[in-house]
DNA sequence: GCCAACGTTGGC
DNA sequence: GCCAACGTTGGC
């Protein structure tokens, strides 16, 4: 099983959104990334993802997802009507992908980024890199863990 | 609202 | 293929 993060403003879409949505599932529509993309393609079924919010105050790591569709095309892609919409697809060529994530847990605490910047073990997740801007981006088992722990407010088992 | 960092576009 | 111009992301 692989371990992500992806990031959504709570403004256009919050985890209190996903914990609303019918069977508190939702698909992870409008990635126009590549890289990003490829990263949702290579989800699998029982993946689990933290959910981020960014632009947010403050921005922080909210909860944990998990996937329950793996990568199929993003109809938003080719609807004109679509704040998503590329010009470029279309149903023959569907360009952009999308899962479906279900949710996991809100986490009672919200953990920051500011954080997760003080975190030694954390230190390389791409989401703390300078001028990182990817929306869904891998995160090692031992990060997840960590951040799980971190949420549930048990103190950090030793590693 | 500012702006640094990054990705994309398009002229050449 | 280079690279300037432009648009977007996202922290602050």
């Amino acid at each position: 099983m692989n371990h992500w993060l992806i990031k959504s403003e709570p403004g256009v879409f919050s985890i209190g959104d996903l914990a609303s949505a019918r069977n508190q599932t939702t698909p992870w529509e409008g990635v126009r990334n590549y890289q990003a993309r490829n990263f949702l393609r290579a989800m699998t079924r029982g993946d689990l993802a933290l959910f981020y919010h960014s632009n947010a105050t403050p921005s922080a790591v909210a909860g944990i997802v998990e996937v329950v569709r793996p990568a199929y095309p993003d109809p938003t892609a080719w609807d004109p009507g679509s704040e998503y919409h590329d010009p470029k697809a279309s149903p023959a060529n569907p360009l952009w992908s999308m899962v479906d994530v279900k949710l996991v847990e809100a986490f009672p605490r919200e953990i920051p980024l500011e954080e997760l910047r003080g975190i030694p073990a954390l230190k390389t997740m791409e989401l703390l890199r300078r001028g990182s801007r990817l929306s869904v981006q891998p995160v090692t088992a031992a990060q997840f863990r960590l951040i799980r722990t971190l949420a549930s407010g048990r103190p950090a088992k030793r590693s």
